[in-house]
DNA sequence: GTCAGTGCAAAGCTTTTGCAGCGCG
DNA sequence: CGCGCTGCAAAAGCTTTGCACTGAC
């Protein structure tokens, strides 16, 4: 078996770790750190799936957390613009979000059934984007592999 | 060079066995030719990029047509539903959708820059996408690469 | 004390749904 | 000539924007 199902939490950077060097990414460039802010980036650093901005704010507001939607959105697309997270669509028409682990990379697998998402890492996978991605003409700065299909328990 | 860029014209079927085959396949269901139905197929089968819903409107509108956006919307959804069209999440937000032609299969290439899309086709990535599929657990129906960058004109 | 960050509310867009009338088969 | 297809309008999400106030530095 060659391409491994994982969840996405490599040991190294540990959660603390991303959350402290994210803000500390954004501090360095004259940013603050609100409340909003903290709570949407430590909530981010403990998923092991994507999720998208109505869970970050249903999740925060459960937990007691006086947020705005809208702030989810706008410190999420800060993070984005500053590439400690990144946008995953996966044909629900709804955007999903997560952590970018500096030493990890990976793809994802959806149920169609279910909804279920699973994470993947193929090198053989990676090695073909390369070579496709040096002669295509374009400078690629990134790709994104979504397979569809029917996971094994609803089979 | 690998990884040609190519436009997803394939020489067979033509444009207009895709307009007939497609309109054949849904009367053998049962379904009716309407002229919103048959303005659609014919305006996709004569795209060389995936469309969005708007600019279908748009288009046919501009064409002197009267169709509704919902027409349009409920007619790619059938589309998909029969196997005909296919969504294309290509990161903004708004689906796309390209007819399927049933002897080629390609993915695409999106300039963040300027928006432009282009197609590639590549054996290595597929044979490798086969291979995470057939040990992914999964039985998988569909998959989808995007790469983001930067095009040589843009450069 | 200043101004970036925040919550709330309203607006903007894409997509879906309801419904009455038209027209394909 | 019946019922499926269609256009219009309204509704239903998801996401963004405006604005006054709060709190981080």
């Amino acid at each position: 078996m060659r391409a491994a199902i994982i969840w996405a939490m490599p040991s190294a950077p540990t959660q603390e770790e991303w959350v402290s060097e994210t803000l500390e990414t954004l501090r360095r460039k004259g940013m603050r750190s609100g409340s909003a802010r903290r709570a949407v980036v430590e909530l981010l650093a403990e998923q092991n799936c994507c999720l998208t901005a109505q869970e970050i704010f249903d999740t925060l507001r459960a937990g007691g957390r006086r947020v705005g939607i809208a702030s989810v959105y706008r410190i999420i697309e800060l993070l984005i613009s500053q590439g400690l997270v990144q946008r995953i669509e996966l044909g629900s028409g709804v955007s999903r979000y997560e952590p970018v682990w500096p030493d990890g990379h990976h793809h994802h697998l959806v149920c169609d059934r279910c909804g279920k998402v699973d994470a993947f890492e193929d090198r053989a996978l990676e090695q073909a984007l390369g070579e496709v991605e040096a002669s295509s003409g374009y400078s690629v700065a990134a790709h994104d592999v979504v397979l569809h299909g029917t996971c094994a328990e609803c089979r």
